[in-house]
DNA sequence: CACAAGATGTTTGAAGATCAAATAAAATAA
DNA sequence: TTATTTTATTTGATCTTCAAACATCTTGTG
């Protein structure tokens, strides 16, 4: 392994560690303290859904079961967070929305995640910041193209 | 937000899901499919750990509690990946090692980290990879120092 | 139209992850 | 020796997730 790789896979596992426990950290103070990390992300979930608001959409957005957002959906209905309403149009479907509540929440997680990038550009040469932009955005896509559905990116060979 | 700024925002987002799902796909076919990736994340450390190897060293490594480990090593001594010891030192002590199987998954598990972390060199040229590497070792200096409690654990051994 | 097939959600039962508190055993300090 | 501290385990609670079974609704086919 070459120090360029391995301090690549160092600070990835870092950086990892570290985002998810300053996250945590964040949301586990003040107005918003009873929705977890995962409920907050289900929260945003919902909030950039527009009109792509059903459960299977949210689900798929999240990456998760429809049966699994019906449990998380159900407890943010509850604590206040989201709204469920079935669709007119097809009485199948069922669609969630922001309540009140649920708009300041995504909007005090948005703001997080915009300090957090602020602090790392603060961190970063405008030269530097260009470098990555331009190197997270290929890696970025070039991962993006391998999650869909596919085991293909990565098989094991036993 | 400026551009540099949201799609910053946007790439990390995606970088974490992305990242984490493929680390799910990879782990979730083959010969230890059986371990999740929270439990592949144990036995990492448990392998990463030497002579540290008690269960408080382990659970401090991994930035959990003793009573969380106990509970997760149980599982992974029941599928054949650790092993438990008491210490004849100190008798209080429970020393956890991996098994034969327990190594295996810790090498097929290294190698996954080492091929995405190919690929991602791949995708970029030496001087991205240069930049993103030197910008990636301040943002994560930065971040160890706003994350009091821990977890510093991680070392790469070739 | 009627019925089969498909799509959309909910419920339920299981497993895993995690913690805090209660407990047990062993080492150490007083 | 006895009290205190350290080390682990157990237990009960909560959260997250899935798959499978179920219910309901829509759509396509004869």
């Amino acid at each position: 392994m070459n120090s360029a790789e391995s301090s690549l896979n160092y600070m990835l596992v870092r950086l990892f560690n570290d985002i998810l426990d300053i996250e945590e950290r964040a949301l586990s103070a003040g107005e918003f303290a009873d929705a977890s990390v995962r409920e907050m992300h289900v929260i945003e979930a919902v909030g950039a859904a527009g009109d792509e608001n059903s459960m299977s959409s949210v689900a798929a957005r999240l990456g998760i079961t429809v049966g699994s957002l019906t449990v998380a959906v159900s407890t943010l209905v509850r604590k206040g967070y989201l709204q469920r309403e079935r669709s007119d149009l097809d009485r199948r479907v069922v669609r969630v929305t922001l309540t009140p509540r649920g708009e300041a929440a995504d909007a005090h997680h948005a703001r997080f995640h915009r300090e957090m990038v602020d602090e790392v550009r603060r961190e970063l040469s405008p030269e530097q910041l260009k470098a990555v932009v331009e190197a997270l955005d290929r890696v970025t896509i070039y991962f993006e193209q391998r999650v869909p559905n596919g085991k293909h990116w990565y098989q094991t060979e036993e």
